[in-house]
DNA sequence: CTAATAGTGTCTATTAGACAGTATGTT
DNA sequence: AACATACTGTCTAATAGACACTATTAG
């Protein structure tokens, strides 16, 4: 029989809070941008990629294998907050635009004990960065495609290659949720596959219905690379004058222009808030 | 200088994993339904009702508060499997729709220690619950307004009201998000406010996009039932040839009738998979 | 007959998709 | 001149919104 308290103050000063096995929990992000291309033709214009940061773990667990940034979520500190403080570790940007994604926690997806993960997403413009990036981190260039609810995903830097698989299996009876299976996996660690898939489908997702696109744009773009980025996250062709009307009330026309591109210059647009 | 190690092995079992003090995890489960409110007017249907179970709490902290069904994440359990236990101790049913839905870790959510929640957002036809429910929990009918970026939520059980505010205020430059602060709350224990208003706006999103709402609704039911269901959730009434368009590839119709309304009798139809 | 809901036809307005055409810089 | 991209006009198809009308039952 459980002891009877008078109050709330009497109640916590004998809280016995070793009643339950405690656990860790960290915090992953993902750190998406726009990568540039160069092209050998004057005319053409350069390759965009979607890419994202990762990490070339040093220690164990998961020694020489790549991984999220990330760490662990301190006793006194927000949950919202160790992203930010890991975030400001990595980059040297300020004001980053943050979403929480998804909270992992599967008994073993950590060999050194019981850690839960909640993943976060942030959005950046490469060109911020200055060069300033951590001694073992790397953006990765994403290429993803599904066949027959397989999805094949392939990040490369340019020297490695990063290749895996996940397995996309109807879970329950009237919904569109998924069960996620790693098929294969060589260089990546802890549950990093998942989380990336979650990400990339969360702004495939979100692209359509907000204006978060514009957190991985410069200040000034033409409508064009607009397009592009747009084009390599859905993963499509758009048709210009149809992504003109859409996109024509978020952005804002400029007096400067872009020129030297062996073609016509484009006129440089601003993001505009609603 | 940390100790180098040759192995995975050697080094998990060297591994000190008090490096970081450990914190204690709950799951939160938002379990929402439709409620029927019955007429005296034998011609009219029974006006619908959305509707979440909240428990009284018995023991402290939040001694005769009011909560959402929840517990603590056993140390050996996926945290997915939290919510399913709670969920199966709470109703008698089985293969309930269940999604997560966001991780609250304010350091001071909690009077007794540092927890971090989970919320998952469950989703059940009530009829099905053949009055099982625990005895502290009851069905509490929601209604919402907003005005300003204030949410005023109120939920009525028929006994109690509990009302509370919400206030939104845009937080990052190029995004729909925002920082979510609770005004006034009397008799909802924790962060519950902010839980409940997460799942609210996440249902009435995620019924225009997926096929969740059928997770609510009985076998059988009539258009008129579905739409009143569509326009609860949404919030605003809906045009019938345009709600039977848009709905007509998601349900079959069967040859059963509903009959005795007073009026003309209404075809019953079936959730149909994609 | 009447109140109340069920269900459909159709016109219009808006939005999305497609294609063709014109414009203009660099080498 | 020719290449590559920038940008626009317009036709058509598809979708959404609005309204009016018919149908059918219990009391």
């Amino acid at each position: 029989m459980e002891k009877k308290y008078n109050s709330e103050e009497e109640f916590l000063k004998d809280y016995d809070s070793s009643r339950f096995e405690k656990l860790s929990m960290t915090a992953d992000i993902l750190i998406f941008s726009i990568s540039d291309e160069a092209t050998n033709n004057y005319r053409k214009l350069s390759k965009k990629h979607f890419s994202v940061l990762l990490v070339k773990r040093d220690d164990y667990p998961f020694k020489d294998k790549w991984c999220l940034p990330g760490g662990f979520v301190q006793i006194d500190e927000d949950l919202e907050d160790a992203p930010k403080r890991i975030l400001a570790k990595e980059t040297n940007i300020h004001n980053i635009y943050l979403e929480q994604l998804y909270t992992f926690g599967a008994v073993n997806r950590d060999p050194r004990m019981r850690i839960v993960s909640t993943s976060y997403m942030a959005l950046i413009d490469k060109n911020r960065l200055n060069d300033k990036l951590h001694k073992n981190a790397s953006w990765f260039n994403i290429s993803i495609t599904e066949d027959n609810n397989i999805v094949d995903i392939c990040l490369e830097n340019g020297i490695e290659e990063i290749k895996f698989k996940i397995k996309k299996t109807l879970k329950e009876l009237t919904t569109d949720r998924y069960k996620f299976e790693v098929l294969e996996n060589d260089k990546l660690a802890f549950d990093h596959p998942l989380v990336i898939l979650a990400g990339i489908e969360r702004l495939k997702n979100k692209i359509e219905y907000t204006d978060i696109v514009f957190n991985m744009m410069p200040e000034y773009f033409t409508l064009g690379e607009l397009q592009q980025v747009y084009e390599i996250i859905l993963g499509k062709k758009l048709l210009d004058p149809a992504f003109r009307r859409i996109i024509a009330d978020k952005v804002e026309k400029t007096d400067k222009m872009k020129t030297g591109g062996g073609h016509r210059p484009s006129v440089l647009f601003k993001y505009k808030k609603h």
